[in-house]
DNA sequence: CTGAAAGCGCTAACAC
DNA sequence: GTGTTAGCGCTTTCAG
């Protein structure tokens, strides 16, 4: 295998120029009206020689790099592996790559990250952003590179996102607790300061005033979507007086660090105390016992930011109304009814 | 903010060449001793312009692309995405980038990725193969390109690889079945073409012969790591005549459509049917019941293929052993003693 | 039908 | 201390 084979090396060995062969290989061959021979000269060699073409260089003439950005505050949390799949698969279909970002959460990784994808030329931007505001997105915007926020957004930005209907599943959630006879939830959140936890958080209130049910009564906990916050929080709680009759769990990790909790305090769900987790995954019917949980469609969030972005590419000019897609409840078991 | 901000505008800008503007923001002003005032000026324009270089020019000029390829065959397994955490973690911590390709146990999707990442002059690549051979990856050896395999690989090929001693894992868990009393277990299995699942096999299959048990009695099924797969191999055996005492399910997609078939059949584990899974996940202790799992060290995994690689890159000649790293039993409660 | 040449933004060897 | 220049590999305009 030759060392370095390039267009001018290609050209050089078939007494070519550059620039035709460059022609060939892009399927302008027609539009340029190359002689046949020509061009299956070319195409034989190339084939022969394994060439590729250099992408870098391609995107430094063309500025397009085949590249879309991806950032995900936890890649390890299958609700974004979910995402994350269904991305890269449509983005290779249409031979974009992927690069992606694990933000962890942390607001600063995040910005560096930002000047890394405008540095490495992305064509499109697709994040769940970690932080209280987006200002460090405005580099991305100024740049005029397409960006959409997936899962988390921002209100005052006019950044267009995909998200859940935070509200609603935490509403019906709610309401089936209550419905179910609870009147003392308490809810062990994530970070306040992100827009879709203040929507899980309004629909859990809301759900309760509307029901006359006084707000005070229950009980608000925990700062972070992770399996700690959840298992230190239901502690607290289980060890405090409050003694909630429900836990409703604002996301899948939460969730699981709950059940850790109730489970080594040596309680039963739902007979001791009923539990509804935000966002349903495939084990979760498995469980000991199968949760009730509020599903996302996260496979429609990631095919409709993927399609937003790949058409935004392509210059449509569809400025996209930002999509809150609904939420289902799936009842199993961990919910009692209470007389 | 200025329409394009590059070399050549900041040098313009302040009536300097680019070489020097080059040389300040690259840290060289000491090396070529760059006046202190010159330096100040450069550093406070570049950040007011808000100048993040042309990584792609960087890319072209100095053949480093400061990305690294991962290629998995289902970031949305969760086996992989806490490998992929970790991976990218550490890569940016050495401001390296990941391009993510999720291959979708697709030989066809890997080979043309594989070509990709050249195309994109990756620096280095951590790849979970997903087929039978190697020889794809061929290109990227006579490239020079540092390629190592996680999880999976291939004996014939010397390409070094990170993974589990999948033969322990699996006689172990076999062994601990049989020190329970079992004598017809069912295997559940993967892609049999693979070398860990072969592995395990061989663990398997060793383990009954040591303990004197004849492996004709015990049933093999199954081709995929999914949860498909594990759903319709349970429904299969449950509806046969064989009636294994126990199942191992050779991952955790598998395992959880085992439980999935044994529900449905309205069965209980480990009362009716014992199971053991390969691969512990989060949630393996709360399932109903928690459930006796084989782990593996994916944090480990991850973390010693991107120290290979970035030692690799850094022209370090350390010819790495290929690794199988030892698997722990994690006993809880899905396996019956019989009698 | 094809070649020549400019230039994308950057770095580094060579000048002085 | 700093400028000049060549060139990484590619695409595309302009010529013919």
């Amino acid at each position: 295998m030759a060392e370095n084979v390039n267009l001018k090396s290609i050209a050089q060995a078939l007494g070519l120029s550059p620039g035709t062969v460059s022609r060939v290989l892009n399927g302008k061959a027609k539009q340029y009206r190359i002689s046949k021979k020509t061009v299956e000269l070319v195409m034989n060699y190339a084939e022969k020689m394994n060439y590729s073409p250099n992408m870098l260089a391609q995107g430094l003439r063309s500025s397009t790099t085949f590249t879309i950005g991806l950032m995900i505050p936890d890649i390890a949390n299958p609700f974004f592996s979910l995402m994350a799949k269904n991305i890269e698969k449509a983005a290779s279909e249409h031979n974009y790559s992927i690069l992606l970002v694990d933000a962890e959460e942390d607001i600063e990784k995040e910005k560096r990250q930002v000047r890394n994808m405008i540095s490495r030329k992305v064509d499109g931007i697709i994040a769940a952003p970690v932080g209280k505001s987006s200002k460090h997105f405005d580099q991305i915007i100024s740049q005029k590179i397409p960006l959409v926020f997936i899962d988390r957004y921002f209100t005052e930005s006019n950044i267009p996102y995909i998200s859940s209907d935070n509200w609603q599943g935490s509403y019906e959630a709610t309401k089936l607790l209550i419905d179910s006879g609870h009147t003392n939830i308490a809810l062990i959140k994530g970070d306040i300061t992100t827009e879709p936890v203040k929507e899980r958080i309004r629909g859990y209130k809301d759900a309760l005033h509307h029901n006359g049910i006084n707000s005070d009564n229950c009980y608000e906990l925990g700062d972070e979507f992770s399996l700690e916050n959840g298992y230190q929080s239901t502690i607290e709680l289980l060890k405090s007086d409050i003694r909630p009759s429900a836990i409703f769990a604002l996301n899948n990790l939460i969730g699981l660090g709950a059940m850790k909790a109730i489970k080594e305090e040596g309680l039963k769900i739902p007979d001791d105390i009923s539990l509804i987790i935000f966002d349903n995954q495939p084990y979760a019917s498995f469980l000991n016992p199968p949760v009730t949980t509020v599903k996302q469609n996260s496979e429609k969030i990631g095919e409709l930011a993927i399609d937003y972005i790949l058409k935004k590419i392509d210059g449509m000019d569809n400025d996209l109304e930002s999509v809150k897609l609904p939420t289902e409840i799936i009842e199993r078991e961990s919910v009692r009814k209470i007389n």
